[in-house]
RNA sequence: GGGCAAUUAGCUCAGUUGGUUAGAGCGCACGGUUCACAUCCGUGAGGUCGGGGGUUCGAGCCCCUCAUUGCCCACCA
């Protein structure tokens, strides 16, 4: 590293570089900490392997390091898990569709052919996901890096299978689910998704015997070929004397009953509704309640299968046409009306989803359930913000059991063989003996069962590895609240079940990210925020400072690239403090400050503002505000140390003696110090750069002690008297712009009142060109056509004969005295309150005692000088 | 049909046990080449905190209600 630092902070190299050096020294692993120390525990949520990085996965990245680095930083053992995700349906896809363009499809090259296609896939595009986390500057432990389908992860996998099978939690059985015609699998009810569309009823005759007929309305015509009833409400005047006859089938004749059922609404449709248990999920459950037959008329690809008649074959859109125009030529259909319906959606690809009956294998999770709502109704685990608790009991409260089957290849096979005679063979290994005429089971398992393992699988389980026993249960879990369902619920149902404990303490939850206008980021909307692009042009701390600043736990936040322009500005702005501060040195500087008692005002000042701001910045990120955590020390550095003690400090610099100048070094040095290592955690990069040139102690500041609060440097009074002198040197530059006087003029000040403006005249003449102060004398006539400010007891008076005009001083005096008025009425208003004086803390009476008198002293004079200038 | 969130300056957002004059950044206006930084500095304009009601000495914050927007859950053919 060069001695000096250069003009401006090069992120690019940097960027890298101190990566790299921070994982050659082992920085990212726990073993960093002593072997006793409290253990900090993340479980990357793993993404896709095969998924390009979106600013989605740098809000997730930013969270997680920036909790991995402050927990480093007070000396836990931090680690953090990093991994990818098979993502069973993601991939397939991918390679399917790489296979398409190749002119051959999976079936054709066979499942062995296709895994191996896959695994190459992945092997080749599994790595970029992790490559740009790294550029992230995401400190996770890489030589504990995890990948779904890795051996040990298949291994927890089917031992979890086989126990839950012989728990008897796991059955397989004919149910009717979520099938996907395109995928040609079953999907979970979460993978589904509903919206309302337009769309159509269709209102027609079912024939019953006798001659009569039930008018009946439905939304999908082709479903009437897997009817299996007719049902009317049981107290239905119109249909009542129907029930128990039979109806027949359109163009098919199949006869059926009509039956009572309570669940029919007399008032939606026509009151009479067909019953397809098949195809649809409330007919299934009357068909259960009254016996009835299911007949699925699909097959896999959603073509209708012979159970269809002369329909047989034909794709279930084309059959709804055409099987409602045969009925209009026999003549009982009745009309076609526009009805706003919701269709069922597949998650992925958008098809539309068709309930099926279908023999896959389930999970009882009821029993599961119960254990994971109790570990959050006890606070075992508590999720931020709270309030999605509520919204995870519900879920619990209403869960169905969980299809786990998929028809795909890519994924973890489940560990089931059948038997010639139809027996199954649950185990981790196939059958014993003789095993001719037995064969595996074809299906998958829900990437999201394996998903479900993750926080004790990454660790070694079901073996018990160190890493287990020093790493489980993790801390906390951070993702975002879209999978709540889908996963965090999952990873307390199963860490729970096979580890007896809850797999993290705290679940935090964030939003999704958005553009700047609050829509969804989309490839068809046009406005994909390319996260590299970004990091490219500004560097990676300033997006994540924009990330994290710019939200709060659980809510969404709308991306404004602007944002990230400044934080790329604020990024140079700690370059050129640190740039600063280094140039002024010279010599050996002791570590630490010198005695509160020995400091000027200025120094006492800003630490007495910065032990300050470590005692809320600590509160801050351990109540997980992090982005009120990044706002202040922001303030603070920038609109505090930078804008005003580096530019005060330039007085004992320039002009004091060795002793000052030392003893404003070491203030200098030490807050600039204690805020790098604050905003560590956020900006990673600059801030380990600009701190290798500082004077410092250790290594490196990623495993730099995260800072304490020293009260003794707290110093009311201190901040008193600064405030007031920075209250005058803005009405002083205020007076200089209103009445446009040069800024290199320099000015005389009068001044009455007792703060410490005669000592500290030097601020004045460096910081509003005041290069004079002239203290009155008590009762001593201040001058004639001048300018005044007032704060508190102090006024400063600035003759400017040349400039001021006098009407135009009166104005800005009563202007002055208007906004004085107001708030010292206010605040009498509040202390003649009786109620105010005795029921508010003392302390806020007190301090609105200390702001009236203030107000009051100030308003005195402005009247003072009203009185004299303006009769 | 239930539930949750959001609504604060032109824009994007903060504001967590209710308590100074409601803040920031961007944008805007004006002014700045002296020794960290023009990726900068200074000054300023800009807000009935969505509407209404209530609780309280005191409400952006708590309660009720309405409105708009977004999201989640849900079996209406």
């Amino acid at each position: 590293m060069p001695d000096k630092m250069a003009k401006n902070f090069d992120f690019k190299e940097a960027e890298s570089r101190l990566y790299r050096w921070w994982e050659e020294n082992g920085w990212f692993k726990p073993e960093t900490a002593p072997a006793d120390a409290e253990a900090f525990v993340i479980s990357m949520p793993p993404p896709n392997v095969t998924g390009a990085l979106h600013v989605g996965h740098v809000l997730f990245t930013t969270v997680e390091d920036v909790m991995i680095r402050y927990e480093r930083m007070k000396g836990k053992a931090a680690l953090w898990v990093p991994g990818t995700d098979h993502a069973g349906i993601a991939t397939q896809l991918q390679v399917e569709k790489l296979l398409r363009e190749e002119g051959t499809s999976r079936h054709e090259i066979g499942r062995e052919a296709f895994l191996a296609r896959t695994w190459e896939w992945k092997e080749k595009y599994g790595g970029e996901i992790t490559r740009q986390l790294r550029r992230l500057g995401a400190s996770c432990d890489w030589d504990r890096e995890r990948f779904t389908l890795d051996d040990g992860l298949s291994n927890a996998v089917r031992d979890v299978f086989v126990r839950l099978w012989e728990q008897g939690l796991i059955y397989r059985g004919t149910r009717l689910v979520n099938w996907s015609p395109g995928l040609q699998t079953a999907v979970s009810d979460l993978e589904v998704e509903r919206e309302e569309e337009n769309g159509k009823l269709y209102f027609f005759k079912y024939p019953v015997e006798g001659g009569e007929y039930l008018p009946v309305a439905t939304t999908r015509p082709e479903t009437i070929l897997g009817d299996t009833a007719v049902a009317v409400h049981p107290e239905d005047e119109r249909y009542r004397h129907l029930i128990g006859k039979k109806a027949f089938v359109p163009m098919i004749n199949r006869e059926i009953p009509v039956i009572g059922d309570a669940y029919v609404d007399r008032a939606f449709g026509t009151g009479a509704l067909k019953v397809t248990p098949a195809h649809d999920f409330n007919d299934y459950e009357i068909a259960r309640r009254h016996n009835l037959p299911m007949i699925n008329i699909m097959n896999p690809d959603a073509t209708l299968n012979a159970e269809a008649g002369a329909y047989v074959g034909m794709e279930r859109f084309a059959a709804r046409e055409r099987l409602w125009a045969d009925m209009t030529a026999q003549g009982i259909t009745l009309r076609v009306q526009d009805h706003t319906m919701v269709v069922p959606r597949s998650q992925r690809g958008g098809e539309v989803v068709e309930p099926m009956l279908s023999m896959q294998w389930f999970v009882k999770i009821k029993p599961l359930a119960e254990k994971a709502l109790e570990a959050v109704r006890s606070g075992q685990i508590t999720i931020v913000p709270e309030r999605f608790e509520k919204v995870y009991y519900h879920w619990l409260e209403n869960i169905e059991d969980w299809c786990i089957s998929r028809q795909l290849w890519w994924g973890h096979r489940i560990p089931a063989w059948h038997g010639p005679n139809g027996e199954i063979h649950v185990g981790t290994t196939p059958p014993p003996g003789d095993v001719t005429g037995w064969r595996p089971d074809e299906d998958v398992l829900d990437t999201w069962f394996s998903s479900g393992l993750w926080p004790f699988s990454t660790l070694g389980w079901p073996e018990q590895t160190p890493d287990l026993r020093r790493f489980y249960p993790t801390t906390v879990m951070e993702t975002g609240y879209d999978i709540l369902f889908f996963w965090v619920a999952r990873m307390i149902m199963l860490g729970l079940w096979f580890t007896d404990q809850p797999p993290f303490t705290t679940v935090y939850l964030h939003g999704l990210v958005r553009d700047k206008f609050g829509r969804k980021i989309s490839k068809t909307l046009g406005n994909v925020i390319d996260p590299i692009e970004i990091v490219d042009q500004y560097g990676v701390d300033p997006l994540r400072f924009a990330l994290v600043t710019g939200s709060t736990p659980g809510n969404d936040i709308n991306l404004d690239t602007a944002r990230v322009e400044r934080n790329w500005r604020f990024v140079n702005k700690i370059w050129q403090m640190a740039n600063f501060v280094t140039q002024n040195l010279e010599g050996e500087l002791p570590p630490g400050v010198p005695p509160h008692t020995t400091l000027d005002l200025p120094s006492r000042w800003i630490l007495s503002r910065l032990n300050r701001l470590i005692a809320t910045v600590t509160r801050l990120y351990d109540t997980y505000q992090y982005g009120e955590a990044g706002r202040q020390i922001d303030e603070f550095i920038w609109g505090e140390y930078a804008d005003w003690y580096i530019e005060m400090s330039k007085h004992p610099l320039y002009q004091g003696t060795e002793e000052e100048k030392q003893q404003v070094r070491r203030v200098l040095v030490y807050v600039l110090d204690q805020c790098l290592r604050m905003l560590h955690p956020f900006m990673p990069f600059v801030t380990e750069e600009a701190w290798q040139y500082l004077p410092h102690q250790g290594q490196a500041l990623i495993v730099a002690q995260w800072p304490v609060s020293d009260e003794n440097y707290l110093d009311d009074e201190a901040e008193r008297q600064m405030s007031a002198l920075i209250d005058l040197i803005r009405g002083v530059r205020n007076v200089r712009e209103e009445y446009n006087v040069e800024p290199s003029r320099k000015i005389t000040a009068w001044v009455t009142g007792t703060a410490a403006v005669d000592a500290y005249r030097h601020l004045f003449a460096r910081l509003c060109n005041v290069s004079e102060i002239r203290v009155m004398a008590v009762g001593e006539n201040p001058p004639g056509e001048s300018a005044s400010v007032a704060v508190g007891d102090t006024t400063l008076y600035l003759p400017l004969a040349d400039f001021i005009d006098l009407q135009a001083e009166c104005e800005r005096l009563g202007k002055e005295q208007a906004r004085l008025e107001q708030q010292v009425s206010k605040s009498k208003a509040m202390l003649n309150n009786e109620g105010f004086t005795s029921r508010a803390n003392p302390d806020v009476v007190a301090k609105e005692r200390e702001k009236l008198a203030s107000l009051d002293a100030a308003l005195a004079q402005i009247l003072d000088r009203l009185r004299q200038l303006c009769p």
